[in-house]
DNA sequence: TGCTTTCATGCATAAACTGCATGAATGCAG
DNA sequence: CTGCATTCATGCAGTTTATGCATGAAAGCA
């Protein structure tokens, strides 16, 4: 008795609401799909509909918030190298690359919220949301590594600041993302970033030296 | 004949909406404020609400995104220092913080954005909408300050990347705005904001630690 | 077999918007 | 100041997202 019966029809049936709405919305476009298209294609009343997914952008966004997973936190506060920032960065874009059982509808998924600006704002936003959580991984990050909270509140500010600058870093490395090729290495496309943030606060001069990217 | 009668009369009905909405948004909340209620207040038809502010974010919001004027404009890119990012976020926040007419209702439409999300990430998403004009001004400082277009590619991306790394300050600067006193200056705040940002750029192994392949 | 919990649905309703028609106010000749 | 064109405020009907409530059916369980 694995499932009860109860939960794999529940299963079933936010699968197949979530299928028809993502289908409709990439053939559409977001905007122009109703709750009513999706409740009509997936064979459900609207008021199951918001029952599962509480409004139209929930479907698109799935249940649960981006969060990272346990081992990604571990790899985070345990083997992170000296650069606190790409770290972090590291450990997020993971998150949001987390596939999800069926990977196609990941992809179909991701591909609609990078097209629908609202949709990529909610996104950003559920992310904010979780910014006490992201703040208590960077300090536990601190704590293994040493750096105890004699002062703890400074520690709290830095951890804060990465945050955000992972916030606005994150806009730019998706717009590279929606239009780069689609083999493109996540992992250059954030050398790169991190490189560029350098040498943007690594001035005075800032010299470009011989940092040729591509 | 500065103004014709019908342009007082426009203005005067759009303060007086104005005002009515954000009264009652800060006593009520913004979500507890319906738009029938700002009507009534205003004593206009709720289609002539629409007709005005297209929205009842818009009417909080203000008409125009929040863009620097042109004497902002041109501090930056003519007497910039040495400190790109600095100069940038000195730049936005000033306009933000750019008083209309009226000091009381700027502040109150400010206190409202800044104690609403929704309204804070709607004024967030507007500010990323003018994301392009923002990177012409910096290429227009990189070019003044002799950084000629051998490769723009190259100085477009820093410039969206100052950008997107603002964007991500000005989330952490917005939460210090609200949660301190009154009094606080902008300015030290934003001088420990960039310092902070340095201490956590600034690592001395510049290495990108190969990390796990993905 | 009966009882309880869960679930899908219908119904009513709120609230944000939009399109359209219309009459009134304003601007502008003549 | 008179007639015409433009602009404007409004009413009205309709769409869409979303919520609360009641109800009967299905599933779990004794």
């Amino acid at each position: 008795m694995v499932d009860g019966l109860r939960e794999r029809k529940r299963a079933a049936t936010q699968e197949t609401i979530e299928r028809a709405a993502i289908a409709l919305a990439l053939e559409h476009g977001f905007e122009n799909v109703t709750v009513d298209m999706i409740c009509e294609a997936s064979m459900v009343s609207q008021r199951t509909f918001f029952n599962y997914f509480g409004s139209k952008e929930g479907v698109i966004l799935g249940g649960a918030p981006p969060l990272p997973g346990d081992e990604q936190v571990r790899t985070f506060t345990h083997e992170g190298g000296s650069n606190l920032l790409a770290d972090f960065l590291t450990m997020i874009t993971s998150s949001l690359l987390e596939r999800e059982p069926d990977a196609a509808l990941f992809q179909d998924r991701r591909t609609l919220i990078m097209r629908t600006p609202e949709l990529l704002m909610r996104e950003t936003a559920r992310m904010s949301e979780s910014e006490d959580q992201f703040v208590a991984i960077i300090l536990t990050r601190f704590e293994i590594q040493g750096r105890v909270a004699a002062d703890q509140p400074e520690l709290e500010e830095e951890a804060r600041m990465v945050v955000a600058l992972t916030t606005g870093v994150l806009q730019y490395v998706r717009r590279r993302w929606v239009d780069s090729p689609a083999g493109a290495s996540t992992r250059d496309l954030l050398r790169t970033s991190i490189e560029l943030i350098h040498s943007i606060t690594n001035d005075p001069a800032h010299n470009p030296k011989g940092t040729e990217h591509r």
